[in-house]
DNA sequence: TTTTGACTCCATCATTTGATTGAATACCTA
DNA sequence: TAGGTATTCAATCAAATGATGGAGTCAAAA
């Protein structure tokens, strides 16, 4: 019993997909409101009406669009822990940083739909969530913020979320900050990695055992 | 000679003003698209036309919104600054982290505002920008990380970015993540400020002095 | 008192936008 | 190939939206 979001992953030429593909970027690009279904149909080609055929009103692709993002992210997440599972700490974040980074530059409508989604509002409610607080989570759990990824404390979270934020933003900022800063797309990616490794690694790693007991590669400071 | 910007803020009673202010916090709820002119009018308790006759069209309108907001933000840096002026580096971190919290908790549509218009596009171009090239170039010099603000390295106006970005993320993101991790305002705040100074002064104090040639943290190992 | 100008609203437009209908076309199965 | 199903589009609707013209109100100036 495949989803029909599912189904549209699964093949990516069928109309279905391509629309969601569309209107993930768009979406991400000028936000709910900022998004016209006439603006995702001429993108695609085809008519209104052949949208509203595939994926139901307005609300709907929009919906699909965050459950794909979400489905997107969680995967990821779930690969980078698995490649950095048993190095330091130190190493965790540097490898971690450069992979989420590469993955979210090549894909920078999933910051884009993120952000948009923490801070700003619809007007009519849309009710499907990312699962921040899932993977929020595991990442402490990850990064030895929290025993239980259930259950862990709002200091672990909004540790947590500082990261997630931190990187985010400066996918989603590109436009804007990439021009003042003068850099070619290369150069620019290379220096978020630098600065978001310069802002985190010493926040987790010098503040270490600071605390408490610390074990070198596993749980950093912070009590909470 | 007064702007009409100018006027508007020296009568806070006037229609002009009571228009601006609330269109500031829909604009920053909403966004652009997401605010219509009648949600504005209707807020403050008049006819559309009135709004019109006061602003202009929508784009005047949200122009006026956006340079009201930048010139808070620009004062308020500037206090912060005054207020640190012969601290350390470290006292200059915590200090400006409460203030400038404090301050954009009780004004959380400048935090909305900066960040949808870094992070989403409007359809119809609007040409008033946020000074953040000044403003980031300010607070580089003020923190040490550059000699002249008019020419901030582009790494240090990524450190300065990104310490805004996290200031904001939270102030704007409260929405959000304050039922998620299920903390009343008041101790929302408190953690906010907790957390920020949690990952921004390790990244600054610690390293200070060794940010000249190379960078401590960065690419140690991670060879990209 | 009259006049002037600033202000406000009612009525109304033109366009945009989300959405549907029904006819056509492509595709598939028996 | 006949019959049916899935897909697509042109035409069209109703509501929402940005915007304006003109009449009415009011206070201050002349």
């Amino acid at each position: 019993m495949k989803s029909p979001l599912e189904k549209a992953r699964k093949n990516p030429e069928s109309m279905k997909a391509r629309i969601l593909a569309v209107a993930r970027r768009l979406f991400g690009e000028y936000g709910f409101h900022g998004t016209t279904t006439r603006m995702i149909a001429k993108e695609v080609g085809i008519d209104i009406s052949t949208l509203h055929y595939h994926w139901g009103d307005k609300n709907d692709l929009y919906e699909a669009v965050v459950m794909d993002v979400n489905n997107d992210l969680g995967r990821e997440l779930l690969k980078v822990e698995k490649t950095v599972h048993d190095s330091s700490l130190e190493e965790r974040l540097n490898v971690s940083i450069d992979q989420m980074m590469d993955y979210l530059f090549d894909h920078p409508e999933i910051s884009n739909l993120v952000l948009l989604r923490y801070f700003s509002k619809t007007r009519n409610e849309v009710d499907v969530d990312f699962k921040v607080p899932e993977f929020s989570g595991d990442i402490a759990r990850a990064m030895g913020l929290a025993k239980d990824a259930k259950n862990p404390s709002p200091r672990a979270m909004m540790k947590v979320m500082s990261i997630m934020n931190g990187m985010h933003s400066f996918v989603s900022g590109e436009n804007f900050f990439r021009p003042m800063l003068n850099l070619d797309r290369k150069n620019y990616i290379r220096a978020v990695k630098e600065t978001l490794k310069f802002i985190l690694i010493p926040a987790f790693v010098l503040q270490e055992g600071k605390t408490k007991k610390g074990r070198s590669s596993g749980s950093a400071s912070a009590k909470n």
